[in-house]
DNA sequence: AAAGATTGACGATTCAATCTTA
DNA sequence: TAAGATTGAATCGTCAATCTTT
């Protein structure tokens, strides 16, 4: 942006976000192309396979507004892929809970999802480099209260 | 999203592009609340005050679509931050250019970005990790062919 | 009154079709 | 005919208001 140079901390946020701006695109396109889950709808899968989920829980994963996760859960129910279920015990909640079709789809788009992200990112990358990549992101995503603390604050990535 | 743990190549993939969705959400509505200037503008500014720059290759640096960098710079031409120009040798083309107003906009919120990457961001780096992310953007953007070859293959950040 | 979710109105982006100049 | 850019229609997301249940 003009002043790559100048801080090697800028630099690196900007060389990281300008990649990664390009390579979820890329994967993503690829994805929808090659299985015809758009990257949101993979997403949702991936999560519901673990476990049935609230929708305001869904949307805070997906970082998503309340709104956008109610439209979007509601595209995919459409498609058969979830449905969304009422629990007695709390009525105002509704869970998003995957269907077989889900599963299958799933099932289907995770090999392609390896495949392409290994292929357009994970093949590049040397030694150790993913250790400190995951300490980074471990590490900032805890400062800020996203992710659960780092193992042991040292022991995931010497990086050398 | 249920097999972090298996292979640290997509867990790392995972873990950076969890925390980059986020930390451009945050660091942009900052960004936009402190300054007025949406991400979008932002980086256009940017690019605009290093040279004018043909609509089409706005588009492919901004990594949007042809339709969509036209109505992004005919929204920042009504806030009167730039200007289009045709050049007279190739009248088929159409510059963006930065105005005054641009300039002076990007001038006040650029100490701004700067200061929230660092503090959400740049400040949880350890030493050799910033050199380690420039390596490894480099290396596969270039490998897509996105950016310049990395400066000599080796001699960026030893990591260590 | 508060929590959870949905809806209406709208903003921004995409794709495909179109317009203009070379 | 091709290159460059713009536009119409449709999609997806946001925000604020609303509805239902606690």
């Amino acid at each position: 942006m003009g002043l790559e140079g100048s801080d090697p901390r800028w630099h690196a946020w900007y060389a990281q976000a300008a990649l990664h701006t390009r390579l979820l695109e890329k994967v993503g396109g690829e994805m929808e192309r090659r299985t015809g889950l758009p990257a949101a709808w993979f997403e949702v899968l991936g999560h519901l396979m673990k476990c049935d989920t609230r929708m305001n829980e869904l949307a805070d994963h997906l970082v998503l507004s309340r709104g956008g996760a109610t439209r979007l859960v509601a595209r995919m129910e459409e498609a058969g892929l979830v449905t969304r279920e009422i629990p007695p015990t709390d009525r105002r909640a509704t869970f998003a809970v995957i269907t077989d079709a889900g599963r299958k789809a799933l099932e289907e788009a995770l090999p392609v999802h390896l495949e392409l992200v290994e292929e357009e990112w994970g093949r590049y990358l040397e030694p150790g480099e993913a250790e400190t990549l995951i300490a980074v992101a471990e590490r900032i995503g805890a400062a800020h209260g996203w992710v659960r603390e780092p193992e042991a604050e040292g022991d995931a990535a010497p990086a050398a």
